[in-house]
DNA sequence: TTGTATGCGTTATCAA
DNA sequence: TTGATAACGCATACAA
């Protein structure tokens, strides 16, 4: 029933127990010499008791769990599997496992992610954090745990950061519809508790500006990522009050607010995009999907867990810790055009 | 730097060792007593060092982990993360912690996956196992880790399994379209060397026989449940030499598979439901944004996962580890008619 | 009511 | 080239 121990291994091997950590871990390429007939011997018996390390031991003595962790606020965007699939893959390839943890967008989900990694004292973390204060990383920081953020974040000095220029990107989207000849565009924001939901309204605001068209307050409407309750937001945003002239673009903080929003047009008669265009953010494979297919903001989501995950284990395997002078990654995001605008 | 231990606590407290643990671990409502002025002292003394129990020497302790893992074999398949989602709910509120691991649909990734969980001795694990066999699932048992498979598998004698009736569900659909006048009812089936594979595939073939139509292999196209390929599947499908006659209705073995048949078939010129109907399997939240919306089979998967978690919990914490007798418990599922049918 | 001592399964530092 | 032996941080049986 219990499981075999390196002390049976070598009880049965008839070596010492050192022996047959030594062979174990293959430290016999080290200065360490065995004989073949000992390591033949050793693994002989680990094959025939069925030996497997114990990886909790082994993390207690050489204080390393192997273990990383990721956050993300939404495991049901489409989005967050794919980043986290792009992590898994490099991380998984380096002898790491990573725990995955949805926060639910909750900022006290939040910060007992950062009570759980402190003890399971895992190696590192990567972060998609929304509401996390600097100080409560800084707690992580501070026990050794080396942090990567992915997408902007208010409280990241001092570490490495992977995202895109949310701004720019957004920035960007308006000023394609103004070039279309759009006036009156319309902002569908995600929380403003959350830096992707205020750095995406600036950049409307700054593309607004930049297209020499005014802000209006009214063009302007509150939602969340997630993507619920976008319906309701539809129709007084589209039959505003009488002086108030409707919007004909819509840009959304994120896809699954723009298909949701997509929906309650369809639903309420407009054409999209000739009454209105709708514009998304992320790219996530639905938005290709859709009808009309969504013109969107694509991030490439997969590099960026990749890109998360290898400067994590830069800092894990090249040794100095907490040393290395923060990285700034920014990947490059492009507009997708598609039918719908 | 270093992190304080129970010994730090202790010193700072001015108590013994023994006691910070009892403390800490709140064994004070056993029949162990510590006086209230011992116990402030020692909360004080943990506030005031940071002090976080360290769950890698804990679990070295008492031979448990409170890490359970949850394999998927497709993360991008927007199934599994609401699966896990409604497993890591219950189990989040146990205090352990979940590790996701993505087979990636592979056979050599699920068969790893067994070996780093018996070296990071989890508690138990979670399978959506589609290559996994019977004496691999075994070894995981025989270490002591409570296994619980999700969905159909043939390997699981003796394990709890929470799962739809594949077959009838496929079933169901064929006769409900049968019923609505298809004689011509195709199926793109799923990878055969997996059991959902199989299953929905006899399901289809059921269907057909209770229907009182005939199996026509021509009308049989094999894809992968990702969806990739599936655009190529169509024209011959659709399009077949001679004699035989094009299917008016496509049985898909996953929404996956059936939204990108939808979207050939759309690019192919067809009209859906009007020249050929088409279900998908999962009712994944995509399957209401296509257009037209997908028919499809309703798995409750957050509820799956739920259940899934409540078993594997249900044993760990109920002691008698691996004695009951397997649980076998079936979730309803329901056909959802919506506009491609 | 509190303290002492031991062991969980490893790795690592010494000697031999 | 190999073998004792001491931590790693904690929980717990037993003593006091």
């Amino acid at each position: 029933m219990s499981r075999p121990t390196q002390a049976d291994v070598a009880k049965h091997a008839g070596v010492s127990r050192a022996t047959v950590s030594l062979v174990i871990n293959d430290r016999v390429r080290g200065n360490v010499r065995i004989s073949e007939e000992t390591q033949r011997r050793v693994w002989a018996a680990v094959e025939e008791l069925g030996y497997q390390p114990n990886e909790v031991a082994r993390s207690l003595r050489t204080q390393r769990t192997q273990l990383l962790a990721l956050m993300v606020p939404d495991l049901a965007n489409p989005f967050y599997p794919l980043l986290i699939r792009g992590a898994q893959s490099v991380v998984n390839d380096h002898d790491y496992q990573m725990l995955v943890y949805d926060s639910d967008d909750k900022s006290a989900r939040e910060a007992s992610f950062v009570d759980i990694m402190l003890r399971r004292r895992v190696d590192g973390v990567i972060l998609v954090a929304f509401h996390l204060k600097g100080h409560e990383v800084q707690r992580l920081i501070k026990a050794g745990i080396e942090v990567v953020a992915i997408g902007p974040w208010l409280g990241a000095a001092g570490i490495d950061v992977v995202a895109i220029n949310e701004r720019q990107a957004v920035n960007d989207v308006v000023r394609y519809l103004a070039g279309k000849g759009h006036q009156r565009i319309a902002h569908l924001a995600g929380s403003q508790d959350t830096p992707p939901g205020q750095y995406r309204l600036e950049g409307y605001r700054q593309g607004l500006a930049k297209a020499g068209l005014a802000y209006d307050p009214a063009l302007v409407c509150f939602g969340v990522f997630r993507g619920e309750g976008i319906a309701e937001l539809i129709p007084p945003l589209m039959s505003p009050p009488e002086p108030i002239e409707p919007p004909t673009a819509i840009v959304a903080a994120n896809d699954l607010m723009a298909i949701e929003a997509l929906r309650a047009l369809k639903g309420a008669g407009y054409r999209v995009p000739q009454d209105v265009a709708v514009c998304g953010f992320d790219d996530i494979p639905q938005a290709e999907w859709v009808t009309p297919s969504l013109t969107t903001v694509g991030q490439n989501v997969g590099e960026m867990g990749r890109q998360a995950a290898m400067l994590l284990l830069q800092r894990l395997v090249n040794g100095t810790p907490n040393q290395r002078k923060p990285a700034r990654v920014t990947v490059p995001h492009k507009l997708v055009i598609r039918d719908s605008t």
